[in-house]
Formats: C-alpha cells, sequence, structure tokens
DNA sequence: CCATTATTTCTGTTTTGACAGAAACATCGA
DNA sequence: TCGATGTTTCTGTCAAAACAGAAATAATGG
C-alpha cells in the first residue's frame, strides 16, 4: 500500500505526536495510516506500509481497538480481518477524550477524594486541606464539564468552539459582577 | 522534609500520571510535592525527600521551569536556591495547556497547514484532502477556543465549567435549527 | 584569594519499553 | 480431518530514557 508524499509525513508527523502524549509510536502512525487512508486494511498490508513486524502491528491493533479507535471489518471472499478507522475528526476526537478521561482523569478524580475522606485528612494543615481540596474541586468541575461536553452532537461542538469569545461574554454577565482580568499573579 | 502519609500518596500517584501523559515520573513527583507541601524547597530537600540523586533532581527543575511551572526564590541568610510553585490549580491548569499547546499543538496545526498548501495536495484524492483540511480546521477551532479560555480569568474559567449546561441551551439556540444528539454512528 | 558550599555537567549503569522473529494457536475450505 | 492461511502469544534483543554518582564548575563569605 503506497502512500504518497503528503500521507507519508501525516503519518510520519502523528506518530512523533503520539509519543510525546504517550502514545506507542507504531500505534499512532497505525490510526493515523487507517485514517489518512479512509479505507480497511489488512495487518500484512499495515506491516509493509509501515515497516515494521507483522507482531507489533497485531498488538498494536489490539491496543487500538481497547480504545474504540479501530474496529474489524471483513472484504467479500477474503477471510483475513481488515481494520478500519472513523473518518470523522469529532468523532474520533470524542472517542480519544472519553477514554483518556476514563482510564486516566477519572481514577485520580477518585484517589483525590478518597484523600479528602481518609481520616488522617484532618490532620494536615489547613492550606494544605486547601490546595488537595481545590485540586479535587477542579478535576470534577472538568469531569463534569467533558461529560457534558461528550454528549452533545458535533455540530454542536462546533458550534460552542466557534462562538467560544460570546459564550465568555454570556457567561460573564451571568454571575455576579466581576473583574473579569484579575489574573494571579506569576 | 517528612510528607504525611496523604503527601505521599498524593505526590506518588501525581507522578504515575506524568508518566502516563509523557512528563517524566521524577518531574512530576517534584512537581507534586512542591504544591502539596506549599513552601519552596532547595534541591537537597527534594533530593532527600523523594529519594532520587541531586543531579536527577537537578535536571527534572530545570524541566519544571522551561515549563514556567516552577520558578527560584531565596532565604535570607541562605545562599542555595529554594523552588516553588505555583499554589493555584488554575494557574497551574493554565500554564501546563498554554505550554503544552505551544510546543506539540501548534506545531501539529502548523505540519497540516503546510501539507494543505503544499502543490502535491491537489493530488490528493478528494476524499483524502477532505480528511485532512477536516482535521487541520478542527485543530484550529481547538486551538482559537482554547487560546480565549487562556485569556479568562481563573474566575471566569470556574463559571464557563459550572454553567455548562446552560451554555449548551445557549448555544443550541444561537444558531440555525439543528438535531442536538445526531450524532455519527459508529 | 582561598576554603567552603552549592550547582551543573558528564559518564556509566540500570530499567523500561518497543520491537522482531519464531512458535503456538485458531480458522477455514476442501 | 488435513493442509493452508491467517492471527496471537511468547521470548529474546535492542534502543532509549531515567537515573546515580563522580567530577567539574561556579558562587559566596571570610
Amino acid at each position: 500500500m503506497q502512500m504518497t508524499d503528503i500521507q507519508q509525513q501525516f503519518v510520519l508527523h502523528w506518530g512523533e505526536m503520539g509519543s510525546l502524549w504517550g502514545v506507542n509510536r507504531t500505534v499512532s502512525q497505525i490510526h493515523a495510516l487507517l485514517f489518512v487512508l479512509g479505507k480497511p486494511l489488512n495487518a500484512e498490508q499495515l506491516s509493509e506500509t509501515l515497516n515494521v513486524a507483522r507482531s507489533n502491528v497485531s498488538n498494536s491493533l489490539k491496543e487500538l481497538q481497547s480504545w474504540q479507535l479501530v474496529r474489524v471489518t471483513h472484504v467479500l471472499g477474503d477471510r483475513r480481518d481488515y481494520f478500519e478507522t472513523s473518518v470523522d475528526v469529532w468523532e474520533l476526537l470524542r472517542t480519544i477524550v472519553r477514554e483518556r478521561k476514563e482510564r486516566e482523569f477519572d481514577p485520580t478524580t477518585r484517589l483525590l477524594q478518597s484523600l479528602v475522606n481518609s481520616p488522617d485528612f484532618a490532620r494536615e494543615s489547613p492550606d494544605g486541606q486547601d490546595r488537595i481540596l481545590a485540586t479535587l474541586e477542579l478535576m470534577q468541575k472538568l469531569g463534569a464539564w467533558s461529560d457534558e461536553m461528550l454528549r452533545l452532537s458535533p455540530a454542536t461542538l462546533d458550534k460552542i468552539l466557534t462562538l467560544g469569545a460570546t459564550v465568555q461574554r454570556f457567561v460573564r454577565g451571568s454571575a455576579a459582577a466581576q473583574e473579569p482580568e484579575a489574573l494571579s499573579k506569576p
């Protein structure tokens, strides 16, 4: 499966980005390749195109499937598994956010909650308690907000992004007057 | 610098999360420690408390400073450098988002832009062009939105999170009627 | 300017994760 | 059921990153 120059650059860059974010390079390359090509490939084709071992492809696909980013399809008259990803970037974004939140963000929130609930928590200094509580609250808010956003359709999400500035004005008016640029100092 | 049980759990967990997100474990542990303690420590104290080599601390601090997450202070009558982080979670969040965006997100947007601008781009299949264009547009929108959010005060951001649901209703009404739950199928 | 203390850089070791290739396993058609 | 084809698991190797300790460098106070 020959890649065009454009496709190759895309795949390679995506691989780099993946590593930076704690994702195996081969995993992100496979995902990127399935996305740019926009059609199902079998493991052999992936292996050849990316020049990685067949086993490496197999494990990476397993991982991508566990992230719900890749699914199996079949081609008539061919008993090999073919793999494809969604070509809808919004859906991909949603899936990635949902999965990462569930695996990495939520457990942290729970840990913070358990620290706060612990009998030992009262023994922390007042300021120390405040910091942990503030962290917990921030994470809870981010989590709840993100759950809400995940429920929206791509079209609605798109509007929220586009209208960011408007939303800001709306929100500012919605609560007690507050200096808008009272940023905490460095 | 003795840690309480609560503090230790916090620091250890933060270290784990860091690795998961492509941040060196020692780096995130140091940051977490400075945050929970809420007071400046010198390199020696960090080294002892976390049981890591002095040199490791030095390099990690350098990295944290490059991320603008830690700064140097001094204690009267002590010529050693002391290091501290902000104890404002909102400020920390903002800093992390800003830095990561600048280093990892923006370059990807620029790459996509350059792919689209390339003369070769026209040779891609129409669907292939669409996918790359859609990716670029999504990233541009996310980037612009995030820049806007980064400009807001913590108080305003807090409101936006809290009023997420309300914002959603507001946005839905703001454009042509659109089925709110027309999610793309899996 | 020297002794002392703090900090960074350098070098080698250890650990971890990615990966290839082989072997084992499963599935299908004949 | 057997051969052929496809897939996963296992094992060993390799490379990159984290890390420790030592050495070198810089800064400070006397």
